[in-house]
DNA sequence: CCATGTGAACGATTTCACAGCA
DNA sequence: TGCTGTGAAATCGTTCACATGG
């Protein structure tokens, strides 16, 4: 196994596994590194080193067994067994998010809001708590992953007991550079950044983004 | 003007304009290509690269003047007026978005649910509307940009509907790939893979993610 | 003197082209 | 023959280094 992982490779990965479902579910048995590579825009060889870095999954003259693919991917991810995962803020995220986590192998174990008059609700089976019993509920419940979207002014103090309480890995919504140490795995996602995107590319007909080399609809944005 | 533009500095230009905001607000005049590369890790030239796509902004020996980079970004993004965005779907979304939304230059015009039970609820100011009246509203309301998050199932019915009504691009939660014609812009955002992500930097150690050259916490992503 | 703007060098990622095996 | 796995080449993005001008 190599040591230098692109982020792209990971980013196309979690495509590749989304089109492995989609293919297994549909009963097919093998499938190629040109299908995956013409569902994503890119040319195969592509599709085939970014799976060299973690082995060799094919058979030559053949493809790839689906279900075997699909399985060493999960492996990869680690998504062997669910993660929990936890939401700090709008509890709104959690119906929408539900259905695609919990096929997908996260399953949302505890929601938590700052406004006292959410608290006790239930959200798809899930009761809203307050902050203060944030660590033991954490800790509690062997949560590693955790969703933040509360206001940017409390984001970085939230962040603070979230670190505290042990959490691996945080995926931020909210527009701040958020400080954790470098053992918590920190993963940005800015609307604002993408809808400013758009109108950029709305607003432009004269420049040309790069970005589409073949047709990628889903990378770049990482 | 040139006419290539990486995506990656479209993604690096929203965060400028995000710390400009910042520095404005706290009163500095103006600002050198070394300050804002190292708010994201990367080289000065890099920063000096970027805007160069767009003009010749800055003064030497001096640097940029805040307010006018700032203009000049807002500008390139398209965003010297606000822009309508309707959500479809989720509305939870809308509540902890307006925030952020409004001092960006983003207002949230209209929400629509599928679920009559929810039509007619007042969220932040909005009431939500039923999916009949689409058409009709995003056109009276001069609506571009929408924010998509409804159910895997029929979110192509319903881009194919959006299409139909004129919008320009397309925010979209569904973890799909939505066919849309090429003059509608369309953005994917797919929570899971970023959990996935996660996940795969949490799980190993040994395998060390290219990354972070530098430290670049917003970038990569994309 | 200081920070911008930019050609040249560098580094990383993607594509090409083909060897190797079912 | 057909498709994988992989060096070599091409491409693209970032950094270096310096000329330019306030």
């Amino acid at each position: 196994m190599k040591l230098k992982i692109p982020e792209a490779t990971i980013i196309r990965l979690s495509l590749y596994l989304r089109n492995l479902c989609e293919m297994e579910r549909k009963g097919h048995v093998t499938i190629s590194s040109e299908y995956l590579a013409k569902s994503l825009g890119i040319k195969s060889a592509l599709v085939r080193k970014d799976l060299a870095y973690f082995g060799e999954f094919g058979t030559k003259g053949v493809g790839y067994d689906v279900k075997d693919l699909h399985a060493q991917i999960l492996r990869i991810f680690g998504l062997n067994a669910n993660w929990n995962v936890a939401i700090i803020g709008e509890p709104g995220l959690a119906v929408f998010l539900d259905n695609n986590f919990k096929k997908r192998g996260f399953v949302i174990s505890s929601i938590f809001n700052l406004d006292p008059e959410k608290v006790g609700t239930v959200v798809n089976g899930v009761r809203i708590q307050a902050m203060d019993s944030l660590e033991a509920t954490l800790k509690g419940k062997n949560t590693r992953l955790v969703i933040l979207a509360v206001p940017a002014p409390v984001a970085q103090e939230i962040a603070d007991k979230l670190v505290k309480a042990g959490i691996q890995a945080i995926l931020n919504f909210v527009p701040v550079v958020l400080n954790v140490p470098p053992w918590v795995k920190l993963r940005n996602v800015d609307l604002v950044m993408h809808l400013e995107i758009l109108t950029f590319c709305v607003g432009t007909q004269r420049v040309r983004l790069v970005e589409s080399r073949g047709k990628r609809p889903w990378i770049g944005q990482a």
